[in-house]
DNA sequence: GCGGCGCGTGTAACCGTTTCCACGAACTCT
DNA sequence: AGAGTTCGTGGAAACGGTTACACGCGCCGC
């Protein structure tokens, strides 16, 4: 067994424990030679702190708790990844939690959290913000992470999706588009919703109400193809799209073509994410990027900050902004 | 603040903290009565159990602590999914650490799980086995995946690399390729070196020692597109292309093409990892597809496993084969 | 030469749980 | 009816650290 502990080390050095435990945290007033000795006993026992006691006693545990929807793909993957980046910069760790889609679950995770973390990020594009009220221990600081809607009682950070949409539809404009169509994402996600009104909003503002049609999707590729059929047989002809994903755009891209309608010059395509795929399939796809790593990054400075200084704890929202990238498939050379 | 201990509700429930615990874990025998008061006490006041505390009494935290090499890309994200999902099954939660490729600060990350996890899984291809027989805490379990080699000490699970590559050349071969090109990981990472010796081999006693040649890549997208430039360059004509990785094997067939190579036709490509983009580049890329989640998952169960029986901590090591996945980038016409 | 101060150290309380053990009351069994 | 068992409960000791406080000591300044 393991079991070395403080106690052990203070006896081998021949000190109290108190006096090991300031020698070991380098305190303030120990003598050079006391604490050369403790040093020694540690090293000599291979002793190694029990972090779970130090933070039970030192009411911080330099941990933060990440709950997130889903651990799928370069989406989170990424979103983690920046998150990390952040912690390890200022020493600490991450407790993971997925919430495996129902809000159940999410109280359970949120709730498991209790007494191993100092704060909590939390990404969930279906449970709104009163839920997290409800369910968060109190004095818990937590950062929601693209929520539905802020319910101004937690501070959030969250794409800005409208923003996005409306650039994406104003880039077609740009490229000549007379009449766009938008396959979204499922109703009631929050990204996919804000996404399709930013579309409403930006085709009725720049073409008229009447150039734009919306075309039911879900994210996924097999929706992306479906949206393709339907576009071929709309008329008069589509000459844009705007996928609410990447993953869907690949896919319909990839079938519009099968149906004789080739990107970019039959019709412009632009997704959403900026996913690695999209610079690889032919033509290569136009999108609007998101840096989720900046997103996640972001977040846990957030929390470190709300945390360090219990006054700042007004529940801001903090909008990311996707990045508008042209490629070839909405680069007409015209 | 939040502070709502088990004190207070017992106190609430006008009994001792002792029966308070014994009630809320339902312990054996408590009155159903004093349950049902303990319960409600909690409630009214809404308490959630600080976890810190109660592993350190305990002496089980329930958590296990993950130590990844990075936290970059779908290899990753997959393998924590896998690990997620078999520790959610059993209701454990994960501690997630990031060594940033020193070792110095994988020791520092195996050190700072003490007292917060019951097992640790460890994936270091740039660190040795005995390294960690080294670092471990004593007493605290341990399983190592894709380790460079087992000192025995320690249970492993392993890709299969060396078989992988052999049947990557093997089917290349079969596709009528004379003179294969190896795009190498960086050197020292024990994933690359094992592919890179399987290639070797494979080339040797189907070719020929002088039918391959290897140029050196890290992994990156960067370094695949520097070894295609080298590729097309290269006389007799390069026909065939093993990458020791889907990205880099991407980025290569991408500025192949842009040089005038084309797969299938040109120059066979095949890569090593079967992430989900490697199916929608064009051509489509062939690839020895490994299934992380499943090596993520068999991982904690053996955790688990000699967490739980004591005995059974042999060092055993398990191998996970990569599968031959034929897409359209190797798939010769004639 | 004596009071006060600063410094290093030790004692003990504490963090929030769980759990061992003791204790009384209410049973059952002769 | 008295002795032996349950059975529910409470007190208190863990778990492994940190830290407030007290204490003894040598030093300084008057």
């Amino acid at each position: 067994m393991s079991a070395v502990t403080i106690r052990d080390v203070a006896r081998r050095a021949a000190v109290s424990v108190a006096s090991a435990s300031r020698a070991l945290n380098n305190h303030a007033s120990v003598t050079p030679a006391t604490r050369q000795r403790v040093i020694e006993a540690a090293r000599a026992l291979d002793y190694v702190p029990h972090l779970g006691a130090r933070s039970l006693s030192r009411g911080r545990s330099n941990t933060i708790g990440v709950v997130l929807p889903d651990l799928f793909g370069e989406f989170f993957s990424e979103i983690i990844r920046g998150i990390d980046r952040a912690a390890h910069r200022r020493g600490l760790q991450l407790l993971l939690s997925n919430m495996h889609g129902s809000a159940e679950e999410t109280e359970l995770a949120i709730r498991a959290m209790r007494g191993r973390v100092d704060g909590l990020l939390v990404m969930s594009p279906q449970v709104d913000a009163e839920f997290l009220g409800r369910n968060l221990p109190k004095g818990l600081p937590a950062i929601v992470m693209n929520a539905a809607a802020s319910d101004g009682t937690h501070p959030t950070i969250a794409i800005d999706n409208l923003a996005g949409a409306r650039e994406a539809v104003a880039h077609l404009v740009a490229q000549g588009c007379k009449r766009i169509a938008h396959v979204t994402g499922p109703q009631g996600n929050a990204d996919a919703d804000a996404r399709r009104a930013g579309f409403r909003a930006a085709v009725t503002e720049l073409l008229g109400a009447d150039a734009g049609i919306e075309i039911e999707g879900d994210f996924s590729e097999a929706s992306g193809i479906d949206a393709a059929w339907q576009i071929i047989s709309q008329r008069p002809h589509i000459d844009g799209v705007f996928a609410a994903n990447d993953m869907m755009a690949v896919a319909c891209m990839a079938t519009l073509a099968e149906g004789g309608m080739r990107a970019p010059d039959d019709v412009a395509i632009i997704g959403f994410d900026g996913v690695p795929i999209a610079q690889y399939v032919t033509p290569a796809l136009s999108t609007m990027a998101l840096n989720l790593a900046e997103l996640g990054e972001r977040a846990l400075e957030k929390l470190v900050a709300i945390t360090e200084s219990e006054d700042a704890a007004e529940a801001t929202t903090e909008m990311l902004k996707p990045e508008l990238v042209i490629r070839a498939s909405s680069r007409r050379h015209a």
